[in-house]
DNA sequence: ATAATGACTTGTGTTCAGAGCG
DNA sequence: CGCTCTGAACACAAGTCATTAT
């Protein structure tokens, strides 16, 4: 193991990885066929299908039809067009602008707050559909075979744009039609045109130009040689099908790659890296590296602030020089992402110092009142009781389940005969308030004195921030112990309160490299549960989740880790590889809307709607989790057919969020919704012969590696850059920006990514409003002012009652046209503020956006990366930054 | 074939620090 | 120059999916 000991050194010294090995990336694929599952379990049927009606009722949403108008929000409603074909137009499909509102049974309270906004979104949605459903209908089948212009074709994304415009049909269809050459052919001429001009001009491009395409090519095979900088051809190339066989070819192949590539690698990185070259390497070294190093740099030295700029900067610095690395393609390094070995190797050497635990509990003396009398309770007591007490405030206190789960596990502690027998003659306020003072004490230390306490905090924990993988520094993800505390299900969770107690070291089982060190146990006279040396995973240590024994909580590496950054690359690559595949697929799903076989039928409409609609896949779930659903789990109550051809969906999701749409389908899939609900009842599985191990296992067959939830990765990338490329126009970075912003928006309401809404949203509201108010009052004097100053009379007296300047009237004019454009300013802000109070973007932009497709846009005009991405997500998508202005998805 | 296990991604809500404002 | 307000970072719950066990 020379190879550590170099290691080591590197990393002390964040030197930079240049290794000389060759990159070879490839993805591994692991695809096997099957899978299992358990599809049988419909045990809560009954009762949970029921559940959802519960509890959205109460709310008093209804999910009629009407809402449509009524609510909108904007969201649901969008994902709905996809099903429209073309012809029918767009616009049809968004028939129902179902409401964002969730459902939220769970604490907070999304679902109150909807007013607002639906407003807007009405508005914005009555342009769009008028139309209303009518039209949907249009099923006309030829969907696969023409595919081209059938809409059905298309991913939603794509048909949603459309349902935008509203133009009826025949533009509807030019707007796809033109998607889909882009995306079928790859460089039609508008990229082109587009690839030269910013090329130039953006700096990001040069340094593209030389390094990435060694990168490049190390990372994608095909593209090297030709993508050269801005080549218009170039992209072409990039289609899938070579990726493809060769992925598939891989599987096969595995275990070689890694010895070659791992291997290799990481022997020779440390010692090339060493200490040649100091100052210059970073020119050396990939961009994406670098980045990672400021970043990382930065941050262990306290100065994050700067880390960011740093970054780009050296981005853009070092682009120049990229060249000369070209040939060699050294950069493979371990920041860069290396190949994940077919056979399942995630790495060679791992070093880190495990895991930092909670401090032990401090009593702090305060009773609780026991019908009104204060009671002695011991340290262990007392920390539970205080737990619940902290929470005082917030809705799961008014929860029956939670208080019993809490009070069940309470009681074991306190033991049989203690005094408090009763949650309910408990007083948990003195605690509560001595928390609330705490709190504030808290906040009013000077800034000095938290500083310092952040910086004792930091000292403490910096050792257990990084690991070291294969030589190379990275950032750990989450290294802190869950402390203890009362489980915090979201939704109706059954086990809502239970206490989660304290994990201590022989819970914990640690994952590290044979050779080194293994981490001391930081609490003295105990030791970890075991020690493994596992390199087929990823986890540096783990242990059992306290609330349900059989799972298991992991601690990972970061996000920015090039581990992390390998497979999320892989992922994406695997959604754009469905773009090639896609075609055939929705040909054959359609197909067998009417096939005989039963199951071919649930599998051609599940596969169908998790397409169109951007569904999760639907697990089967157990009676001790909150009762949700996904495609594969739907219930008859959640999919209500509406003649012509409507489907309503209204049901609980992941987290319990409500997922409410109404989408005009193909005759055949409402026909077959229908067929399957029949002689069903309402909490009856939609889908009784179909689980998600059979999905997917069919999945399997039509693209190697395809799951369902790739569908997902697929629809989201592909309607950002279709929504870019489409809306795109120029202007000033702000308006490019709020381009952006708008794609990302349309993206999170096609995957139903909702927030709730902040407890200012209204006062930020009607302050907005109150300085539109004002402004319009100044705007007001200004124009009597001005009326005034063509007649050659002075101002009149300001509110003060003091004289003003006179000015003249072109100057007045001027303070008018100022005033004009800050109140269109506000309002623009008040819109998209009520747009946005329950959509997330950020889970898109982390999880489903490729974030090439990012960085190429941002490339090809001219707007900093940094405006789009934060310092993580820099950081996170290192891997993404060099690519090709002319990427396309 | 199905259930159990295991590992890893996705997702929302809370906390915290600092940007921006009056 | 203090203060709010926002977005980033963090926490951890809840999914997906593959593999192994039965």
């Amino acid at each position: 193991m020379a190879v550590e000991a170099f290691a080591k050194t590197n990393l002390m010294e964040d030197i930079d990885d240049d290794d000389d090995m060759p990159l070879v990336f490839k993805r591994s694929s692991t695809t096997s066929k099957q899978n299992q599952s358990n599809s049988s379990s419909q045990k809560q049927d009954g009762r949970s299908g029921r559940q959802v009606p519960d509890v959205r009722s109460p709310n008093g949403q209804s999910s009629s039809t009407h809402k449509v108008k009524t609510a909108a929000s904007s969201k649901a409603s969008p994902a709905v067009s996809p099903l429209t074909n073309p012809k029918a137009s767009p616009l049809s499909s968004r028939t129902s602008p179902a409401p964002n509102s969730r459902t939220s049974p769970a604490p907070n309270s999304r679902t109150s707050s909807s007013a607002g906004n639906q407003a807007k979104n009405v508005n914005q949605q009555s342009n769009i559909a008028p139309k209303e459903s009518k039209q949907v209908v249009e099923p006309k089948s030829e969907p696969n075979d023409e595919a081209e212009d059938s809409e059905d074709d298309k991913p939603l994304s794509a048909r949603v744009p459309s349902g935008l415009s509203k133009s009826n049909s025949s533009h509807a269809n030019k707007v796809l039609g033109a998607s889909t050459s882009v995306q079928k052919s790859r460089p039609p001429k508008k990229e082109d045109s587009d690839d030269e001009i910013p090329l130039a001009s953006s700096f990001q491009m040069k340094s593209n130009a030389g390094a990435s395409t060694s990168k490049f090519s190390s990372s994608e095979e095909v593209k090297p040689k030709i993508r050269q900088n801005g080549l218009p051809s170039a992209t072409v190339l990039s289609k899938r099908p070579p990726g493809e066989v060769k992925s598939a070819a891989q599987a096969s192949v595995k275990k070689p790659r890694l010895s070659d590539a791992s291997t290799p690698v990481s022997s020779k990185q440390p010692s090339v890296k060493t200490e040649k070259k100091t100052e210059d390497d970073d020119d050396d070294v990939p961009l994406s590296q670098r980045i990672k190093k400021a970043v990382t740099s930065a941050s262990a030295s306290a100065s994050k602030a700067s880390s960011v700029k740093k970054a780009t900067k050296v981005v853009s610095s070092s682009m120049k020089k990229t060249k000369k690395k070209l040939k060699k393609p050294k950069y493979s390094k371990s920041s860069k992402l290396q190949p994940s070995s077919g056979d399942g190797q995630k790495w060679t050497t791992l070093e880190h110092n495990g895991v930092i635990f909670p401090p032990p509990y401090k009593p702090h003396g305060v009773k609780i009142l026991y019908k009104g009398k204060p009671v002695d309770l011991t340290p262990e007591q007392e920390e539970v009781a205080t737990m619940y007490a902290v929470m005082l405030d917030t809705e799961y206190l008014t929860k029956q389940q939670f208080k019993e789960n809490f009070m069940n596990d309470w009681r074991k502690i306190l033991g049989k005969n203690h005094v408090i027998q009763k949650l309910e003659e408990c007083d948990f306020t003195p605690i509560y308030e001595w928390h609330q003072s705490e709190k504030e004490k808290k906040k009013q230390m000077s800034s000095e004195e938290k500083k310092t306490l952040r910086e004792e905090k930091l000292k403490q924990e910096e050792k257990y921030m990084w690991a070291i993988v294969d030589g190379v520094k990275e950032k750990v993800g989450n290294f802190r112990v869950e402390p203890p505390g009362l489980f915090r299900g979201r939704g109706e969770h059954p086990k809502m309160g239970k206490l989660k107690r304290r994990i201590r070291p022989n819970d914990i089982t640690i994952n590290i490299g044979k050779g080194v060190p293994v981490p001391e146990c930081p609490i003295p006279g105990q030791r970890w549960k075991e020690v493994r040396h596992d390199n087929t995973v990823t986890w540096l240590a783990f242990w059992n989740d306290p609330i349900n024994p059989r799972e298991f909580k992991y601690v990972f590496l970061a996000a920015s880790s090039s581990l992390k950054g390998q497979s999320d690359k892989e992922k994406y690559e695997k959604a754009r590889r469905l773009k090639d595949y896609i075609e055939g697929i929705r040909s054959a799903y359609t197909k067998d809307f009417t096939s005989k076989d039963p199951v071919k039928r649930q599998i051609a409409v599940a596969t169908y709607l998790i397409d169109k609609l951007a569904l999760r896949a639907g697990n089967e779930k157990d009676d001790d989790e909150a009762d949700t659903v996904g495609c594969c789990t739907l219930k008859v109550e959640n999919v209500e057919p509406v003649p012509p051809n409507i489907l309503k969906f209204d049901f609980l999701g992941k987290d319990s969020i409500r997922y409410q749409n109404e989408v005009a389908v193909y005759e055949p899939v409402f026909k077959a919704i229908q067929q399957f609900r029949s002689g069903k009842k309402g909490g009856d599985d939609l889908f009784d012969k179909l689980d998600t191990s059979k999905l997917n296992a069919h999945l399997k067959e039509l693209m190697p590696g395809l799951t369902a939830k790739v569908f997902r990765t697929y629809n989201a990338s592909f309607t950002l850059e279709q929504q870019l490329t489409k809306l795109t126009q120029g202007g000033e970075l702000a308006d490019k920006v709020a381009v952006y912003n708008v794609a990302n928006k349309e993206v999170a309401i096609i995957c139903n990514h909702q927030r709730t809404v902040s407890k200012s949203h209204s006062v930020q509201i009607s302050r907005l409003n109150e300085k539109i108010d004002e402004l319009k009052a100044v705007l007001e004097e200004f124009k009597v002012d001005l009326a005034r100053a063509k007649k050659g009379k002075p101002p009149v007296k300001g509110a003060d009652g003091k004289a003003k300047r006179n000015l003249t009237p072109e100057a007045l004019q001027k303070k008018i046209d100022q005033t004009n454009v800050k109140i269109d300013n506000i309002e623009r802000q008040i819109e998209t503020k009520e747009e946005l109070k329950t959509v997330a973007l950020g889970t898109s932009k982390i999880n489903y956006l490729d974030p090439r497709i990012t960085v190429a846009w941002c490339k090809r005009h001219e707007v900093p990366i940094e405006k789009m991405f934060n310092k993580s997500l820099l950081a996170k998508f290192a891997w993404a930054m060099d690519v090709e202005p002319s990427f396309t998805f």
